[in-house]
DNA sequence: CCAGGGGTCCTTTTT
DNA sequence: GGACCCCTGG
């Protein structure tokens, strides 16, 4: 063989792998199935780029969706390359459209230090916005037309083609959908808001530096001049914009090498378009395609069941996987009479097998559909002593005292940002109660400034004398912190050594204890279990502001050529100084879960949703939950029903491969569960219908409480005493 | 006009 | 667990 003449970083890949990562020019089409190596192939074609093209590394980019895969791309990419490979820009789809946005802010009338909403602030930000369109009877549902918009907003849809939509739906005689008319309303005046408060949300991250791409030949230049090699991972889970996004970026080179598996898309919820995979060839004429089949993750047995149900799709790339690994053990399937016997049946075979495999607790995940299945396994498992984490769950942000602290930070950093305003005037309770609130919303709108000009210009009468006294009280807190945060940011910007607390970080810190968040959280009686957890965000939020300013001084470490800087030397040229609007900018594109739940560990049971487990394997899963209105969740059963919606992209296809993510992520071994009640109801739950399509000899129907094989009792006898010793002998040392 | 307690409802999936 | 509603008392 010749592959003793390849270097090595393609010599321990496999014939389609190399081939992979060997086409560096033109378009490319990586189908690369569950477990077949697709981030090493990745990783190895930029290592290629560099080592075997000669490429500069800062011509590179290749774009993620999650911090978490940048993150171990980045990791690995540095094992193979070493250091040059820094200059590799490894980002998630949205970092890299806020960088390209800050950059050319001004060309769309933005602030270059815009704020940046996650859910808690867009949903204020909208329910503003409908009460100044006079919606403002609660009979309807907020989330719901958030939902819609963002829909409109990943589809390249502006408001005004979102009301002729609506409009020509209504025409054609559909279902009239108060909803679609009170959001194709609420959605122009909402883009209002945001800009009002100098504000992007999550949807404009990628949209507005589209837009800029599109219609700017000058941004598109710049981007051309800078990246020549582009590369996307998970395409199968771009929606329209970012589909845009790539081709922009991507130019007339068309250097654009894009990985993934339209079998495990699942996410056309938030706008995911799996046309783009399907058609990619058609997009990119002349594209290579490479299929990568060879899975070296899981048993015969587990690719087997997987093939069989994603056979049950019809609009797919046709592919089989296949491994050189064993059959293993057979699947088992067990029905049990209710949730709570299927957590306690799960947690009794994650104990009995730890002994008779000799596993960790890392080694078994559990898997379900929606996050609230996740209660009653922790509660099995807490009953046990079986250590676990759950992965995913409400995000950092939505959390009621980090997005309370983060408004104060924003309401300090960006005085015009009403959203924060109004979320923390009256937290804690300083007497500006909801009628003054709506009173000052009314003055500004008659007077047509905004609410942060309104509140610092009341004139007597406006309101009462009490809550005129509470107001002047707080506008004196902002200004003696925004003096505070100046003479912090100031502070920061000379200080490259932090041996402690940095600046800002400290002044946040201090700031959070002069407001009471803390009382204020102790003080709540609905906290009385969650108090220490939530200080702890508290503290975790000022912990990444000082992480932020002690990267920015890294940066400019690293750019001045020494791993210290000394505190004489002048920082780079390009380079600035810490500031607290940067710092919050970043932080809301990182999700702080993914930074400490590292979503693979030896010491805990995993548990978690199908989507979260999308490119994790472990050794042993347990699919739980398989029932009609679980899996396929009955949103989607209800979607698939309205034909309008099953045209566009069918939600039951989609069901079926959420099924298809889970199964794959087993190594080892795969249990299938269902409850045959659940919740209040009698009436006994339905399979879910994609079991059948499961080959029945592939399954080992096991009773609910089944007893151990002698092998097994056996096993199970050996290395309990074993594990026993261990235990009681790493407590000696 | 404001604060705080208590009850009720729901909950697909997420950057 | 959380969002939200209504009620009571100051």
């Amino acid at each position: 063989m010749q592959t003793t003449s390849l270097p090595p970083y393609l010599r321990s890949l496999n014939p389609e792998q190399r081939r992979a990562v060997q086409l560096t020019e033109g378009p490319v089409l990586v189908l690369a199935g569950a477990g077949s190596g697709k981030t090493k192939t990745l990783v190895h074609r930029i290592v290629h780029l560099i080592r075997g093209r000669g490429v500069d590394p800062a011509r590179i980019v290749a774009v993620t969706f999650t911090n978490r895969a940048a993150e171990e791309m980045r990791e690995r990419v540095k094992a193979y390359a070493g250091a040059e490979a820094r200059q590799v820009l490894l980002s998630t789809f949205h970092s890299l459209g806020a960088r390209i946005l800050r950059e050319h802010a001004h060309r769309l009338g933005l602030p270059a230090r815009f704020a940046i909403y996650s859910t808690p602030d867009q949903l204020a930000a909208l329910r503003t916005a409908c009460a100044e369109i006079s919606i403002d009877d609660d009979s309807f549902d907020l989330k719901r037309i958030a939902r819609r918009i963002s829909d409109w907003k990943s589809r390249r849809v502006d408001p005004v083609t979102a009301k002729r939509e609506v409009a020509a739906g209504i025409t054609r005689g559909n279902r009239a959908d108060a909803y679609a008319v009170l959001a194709a309303d609420a959605y122009a005046k909402y883009e209002e808001v945001l800009r009002a408060s100098g504000a992007v949300d999550f949807d404009d991250l990628l949209l507005l530096p589209v837009r800029l791409l599109s219609e700017d030949e000058e941004v598109r230049r710049a981007v051309w001049k800078r990246w020549h090699y582009v590369m996307v991972d998970e395409y199968q889970d771009t929606n329209a914009v970012q589909f845009e996004m790539a081709r922009l970026l991507a130019g007339s080179r068309r250097n654009l090498c894009v990985v993934g598996d339209d079998d495990q898309s699942i996410y056309a919820f938030r706008g995911a378009d799996v046309g783009n995979i399907l058609e990619f060839e058609r997009h990119f004429p002349g594209a290579a395609v490479v299929k990568l089949e060879q899975n070296y993750r899981s048993t015969q047995r587990i690719l087997e069941a997987a093939n069989a149900v994603i056979a049950g799709n019809a609009r797919r790339h046709p592919k089989r996987l296949r491994t050189d690994n064993g059959p293993g053990a057979p699947i088992d399937y067990c029905e049990y009479a209710d949730e709570r016997a299927e957590a306690e049946g799960v947690a009794r075979e994650i104990q009995t097998r730890r002994l008779t495999h000799k596993l960790a607790w890392g080694d078994f995940a559990v898997l379900y559909r929606t996050n609230t299945q996740a209660r009653v396994f922790e509660e099995a498992l807490r009953e046990r002593n079986i250590p676990y984490r759950v992965v995913g769950g409400t995000s950092f942000f939505e959390r009621k005292e980090v997005a309370d602290a983060t408004a104060y930070l924003r309401a300090v950093a960006h005085p015009h940002d009403e959203i924060a305003i109004r979320r923390i005037i009256n937290y804690p309770a300083r007497g500006i109660g909801r009628t003054t609130v709506l009173r000052i919303a009314e003055l500004a709108a008659q007077r047509g400034v905004p609410f942060a000009v309104a509140l610092e210009s009341l004139d007597a009468g406006d309101v009462g004398a009490a809550p005129a006294r509470a107001i002047a009280g707080f506008l004196d807190l902002l200004a003696a912190a925004r003096q505070g945060l100046a003479a912090a940011e100031a502070e920061s910007a000379r200080t490259p050594f932090h041996a402690t607390l940095p600046p800002i970080a400290r002044w946040a810190d201090e700031f959070f204890r002069q407001i009471g968040l803390e009382d204020e959280i102790r003080k709540d009686p609905r906290n009385a279990r969650s108090a220490d957890a939530r200080s702890d965000n508290l503290k975790d939020l000022v912990g990444s502001i000082a992480r932020y300013e002690r990267r920015v001084w890294d940066d400019a470490a690293t750019r001045m050529g020494g791993p210290l800087l000394e505190a004489a030397a002048e920082p780079p040229e390009d380079w600035s100084p810490p500031t607290l609007a940067e710092a919050l900018a970043r932080l809301a594109l990182v999700d702080m879960n993914e930074e400490d739940d590292r979503r693979t560990d030896d010491a805990s049971v995993a548990l978690m949703t199908l989507h979260s487990a999308k490119g994790l394997e472990f050794s042993d899963v347990f699919l739980v939950g398989l029932e009609e209105g679980i899996l396929p969740h009955a949103r989607s059963l209800d979607a698939a029903a309205d034909a309008e919606e099953a045209s566009a992209a069918d939600p039951l296809a989609e069901e079926r491969r959420l099924l298809y993510v889970g199964i794959t992520r087993a190594r080892r071994r795969l249990s299938l569960s269902l409850c045959k009640t659940r919740g209040k109801s009698a009436a006994p739950t339905v399979p879910s219908r994609y079991l059948a399509d499961i080959p029945p000899e592939l399954l080992n129907v096991r009773t609910e409480g089944a007893a151990l094989s002698p092998e097994e009792s056996a096993e199970l006898r050996k290395n309990f005493f074993s594990q026993m010793r261990a235990m009681l002998g790493s407590e000696d040392a």
